[in-house]
DNA sequence: GTGTTTGTTATCAA
DNA sequence: CTTGATAACAAACA
């Protein structure tokens, strides 16, 4: 499930590596993911270089050096970008399973071949994620309808936050999951943040006093910043749990830990369902 | 076969 | 018009 610290962690490694790399060839596995038509996709990519990688919330925005598009990769809940030289992988996976290094695998989609001979897979198991070409302004109107404030940024200001709660009343855990409001928190980091603020994400917002809205702006900062140095949090959804996973699910706090042990006071981490999704809260520490 | 998993959108309701 | 709640989507697994 990558959110905007997993992304940020694609972006940064993928930016280092493939930038001014050239295309050459593009395999499509599945033309579900394929959002632009099929024969405009593939001719707009053979022979392009990838300037620059950005991102804007869970969305990725590879700049092409062709004038005037962009490809947008959203990897949605099961998406994997993994770039591969020659046998090794070297940036953008967030799953440590050993069949995912035996590339390309069942769920590989997408394909993109460099010049110099190294690959980058978009794997999908579940077929939500989506590549897209679009022009500037096409770009410009995704983003102005679909994304508000980006954390992170200087955007990101506490009277632009507050705003956000003017005449609403649905639970803090919805808000912090509207991308049209803040734009990268989903459904780990929005647990993840009201444990930090000490608020329990069914919470009206209209109920939320000063003290807690200074919390959760702040733990916002704080929680995804961490992730993004522990270079996110790679989930495993099978049970298997054995060896080192890394990054930042140690540092979880409630998430799927249901049953567990507060990390903070001692008591039982409870699930309940808030927003119509999975919800981790510690009925002592969070009020 | 059933229920559960989630990012996003569509749809309907207030 | 705005906001919100919920279903739907897709695929795999317990």
């Amino acid at each position: 499930m990558p959110e905007l610290p997993e992304v940020e962690t694609i972006r940064k490694d993928l930016n280092s590596r493939i930038v001014d790399n050239k295309i050459v060839d593009i395999l499509v596995k599945d033309q579900r993911i394929i959002k632009t038509s099929f024969r405009n996709f593939k001719e707009i990519l053979k022979n392009s270089k990838i300037k620059e990688i950005k991102r804007r919330g869970k969305l990725l925005i590879f700049v092409l050096d062709k004038k005037d598009k962009y490809l947008l990769i959203h990897l949605k809940m099961t998406g994997q970008l993994i770039y591969k030289i020659k046998d090794r992988i070297v940036a953008g996976g967030h799953s440590e399973k050993k069949t995912d290094f035996d590339l390309p695998n069942k769920f590989t989609k997408v394909v993109f071949t460099f010049s110099d001979k190294s690959k980058l897979f978009f794997n999908d198991m579940r077929v939500f994620g989506y590549m897209k070409i679009t022009g500037k302004d096409e770009l410009d109107e995704i983003l102005k309808k679909g994304f508000g404030i980006e954390p992170l940024t200087k955007d990101f200001t506490w009277d632009n936050f507050l705003k956000l709660f003017k005449n609403r009343k649905t639970s803090i855990k919805a808000l912090l999951m509207n991308q049209k409001l803040i734009a990268g928190i989903g459904n780990i980091y929005a647990d993840e943040v009201c444990f930090c603020a000490g608020v329990r994400p069914s919470r009206g917002v209209d109920k939320l006093n000063e003290k807690e809205f200074k919390k959760i702006f702040g733990c916002i900062e704080k929680v995804l910043a961490l992730a993004i140095k522990h270079r996110g949090t790679t989930f495993n959804h099978y049970t298997d749990g054995d060896g080192n996973k890394g990054g930042f699910v140690k540092y979880l706090k409630v998430f799927q830990r249901n049953g567990q042990k507060c990390k903070k006071c001692g008591s039982v981490i409870k699930k309940i369902k808030v927003a119509g999704r999975g919800t981790h809260y510690c009925p002592k520490c969070q009020k």
